[in-house]
RNA sequence: CGGGGUAUAGCGCAGUCCGGCUAGCGCACCUGCUUUGGGAGCAGGGGGUCGUAGGUUCGAAUCCUACUACCCCGACCA
């Protein structure tokens, strides 16, 4: 339990430093996003950096779904960052959908300015063909794939990219939605449409182990309406989340794509039958959007809490000391606790900084989401003890040096159950299953999940999201399928779907 | 793209209404001493083309005009 003295600091850290959650939270979310040092706004509009600590948390994501990737069976490649105007047009539906946030290339060379100073374009050097700056690369992908398709034995082709992607959105938040972001996306061709299903299913299973097991974030699988599918795609699948102010994130998404690109590529095989067909496709994509739901799902009015698993320190040790002689004494023991915890893969950082004193260490580690901190003491050095904190729950306890290093990996093991625990329940505790549309009402003010039944009309979803401001999140794919009527027409339907305000 | 707000040291702000000497304050930073179990104290110190461009004036952070950027709230999207 926290000290009295200990709560006063805290308020005034808050006044200093973080806007409480409960009174602003996308100033909260701002501020800890800034002042964790995960990300700041940059000099180009829409565009963040991304700062060493949130990087390092992306490139754990990245590795635990790289894993991920090629244990199903997938390669990774690279395809250009530019695609020619034309290829845009090719897909309708597709066009359609990203024609307004698409960024072109029109010159490839500037000039010194006419008064001698500055550049300007030169414009002489105008692109016969202008490039877009790729919003996702399905287009530039099929028309590769073209040539590397010609038999089912081509087949399937499961590729992977990591790359950068340009959207210009109008308003920008860090993460949630920048101009730039940073993703993957899966792109592969079946022989069958069965198969291409099945991989686009298999896919969202990866997504949501992922999202549940590595970053403690409870999700709910399912398919978008045809009004919030995917541009080009025949069926969108996806994970959404929670988060703590109530409002709905989408996680992943999974795209069914049909033979929609295959027919606007051309792209063919001879079947074993010796008969020309289009293939199936299906694409898929994670993005630092991640970075956002995991900042929004766990973390408090102190900082960050990062589930050990992503955390890119996990335990920190802070020495206790008032002269030379004891520092010398604490660090021997706290190198030896480094290094046993490092035995376990455990990622340690020792805080040994002569500049900062051990009250600001703990809040600021604390602040970075720090899991799990370890302080030792001149007291701890005379009883063999050691004084260990929990990040979630902020609790203390004073435990035995020896066998310190497993306590630490149960307790590492715990924090991350506990994070994904709390999550859920807070999810459970803010889905709401509704039968009128008064309820409805009521109910979308309050925020979370409102699981309602849907006549399956676009017009209704329509009229729903003006009236309402929610959207519908997924039409569940698990579970229960009991039929009933429509929240807002009363007409038949066919089960009940999760609507919710979303980012 | 609409509404609102902001722009002064690395960060947060005061000063602007009502123009006037050398532009302040807190945090951070540097030096020294004392400190170190939940953001240490004291003393000294460094750091500014007051968002940009133009105008009014003897004189502009302050008044006028235009522009730009950022933040918040909407519409659009992952």
């Amino acid at each position: 339990m926290l000290s009295e003295k200990i709560q006063i600091l805290y308020q005034k850290f808050m006044a200093k430093e973080l806007s409480a959650r409960e009174d602003n939270y996308s100033q909260w979310y701002t501020d800890l996003v800034t002042k964790a040092d995960l990300a700041e706004n940059s000099a180009v509009r829409g565009c963040m950096v991304i700062k060493p600590y949130g990087y390092a948390i992306w490139e754990r994501m990245q590795a635990a779904l790289d894993k991920m990737f090629k244990d199903t069976g997938h390669q990774n490649a690279y395809f250009p960052l530019f695609i020619p105007k034309s290829f845009f047009s090719k897909e309708a539906s597709h066009v359609e959908g990203f024609a307004k946030e698409c960024a072109v290339v029109t010159h490839y060379r500037l000039k010194t300015g006419p008064d001698g100073k500055g550049v300007v374009v030169d414009e002489d050097a105008r692109l016969e063909e202008e490039l877009i700056v790729r919003p996702t690369s399905e287009t530039i992908i099929w028309d590769t794939y073209r040539n590397w398709i010609q038999s089912y034995r081509d087949l399937p082709l499961l590729i992977n990219q990591w790359a950068n992607v340009v959207r210009w959105e109008m308003r920008t938040r860090l993460f949630l939605r920048t101009a730039e972001f940073l993703w993957q996306e899966g792109h592969t061709a079946h022989a069958t449409m069965q198969e291409a299903v099945d991989e686009a299913e298999q896919m969202l299973r990866v997504y949501a182990e992922f999202a549940e097991e590595w970053m403690a974030l409870p999700v709910l699988k399912g398919v978008k309406s045809p009004n919030e599918r995917f541009a080009g795609a025949v069926e969108t699948y996806c994970i959404e989340a929670l988060m703590q102010d109530g409002k709905a994130l989408q996680a992943g998404t999974s795209h069914f794509l049909g033979q929609n690109f295959a027919k606007a590529f051309d792209v063919k095989f001879l079947s074993k039958e010796n008969k020309q067909e289009y293939v199936w496709a299906t694409s898929w994509g994670v993005s630092t959007r991640l970075m956002g739901a995991l900042v929004m799902s766990h973390s408090d009015n102190n900082g960050l809490v990062l589930p050990p698993k992503l955390a890119p320190i996990q335990v920190v040790i802070v020495p206790i000391y008032r002269n030379d002689e004891q520092m010398k004494a604490i660090s021997a023991k706290a190198l030896e606790i480094k290094k046993m915890l490092e035995l376990r893969n455990i990622r340690v950082k020792y805080d040994d900084r002569d500049t900062q004193k051990p009250g600001f260490k703990f809040t600021e580690w604390e602040f970075k989401g720090v899991p799990l901190r370890i302080a030792i003491g001149p007291r701890d050095l005379e009883n063999g003890t050691v004084e260990v904190a929990r990040r979630d729950t902020l609790e203390k306890e004073v435990l035995q040096m020896t066998g310190i290093d497993q306590k630490a990996e149960n307790l590492l093991e715990q924090i991350q159950k506990n994070l994904f625990q709390k999550a859920l329940d807070f999810r459970n505790l803010n889905t709401f299953k509704v039968e009128t549309w008064s309820e409805f009402l009521e109910q979308i003010e309050k925020g979370g999940f409102v699981v309602a039944h849907w006549d399956g009309t676009a017009e209704t979803e329509q009229k729903i999201k003006e009236e309402t401001k929610a959207t519908i999140r997924l039409i569940p794919i698990e579970g229960e399928q009991k039929e009933g009527t429509c929240v807002y027409s009363g007409k038949p339907s066919k089960q009940r779907v999760y609507f919710a305000r979303a980012y």
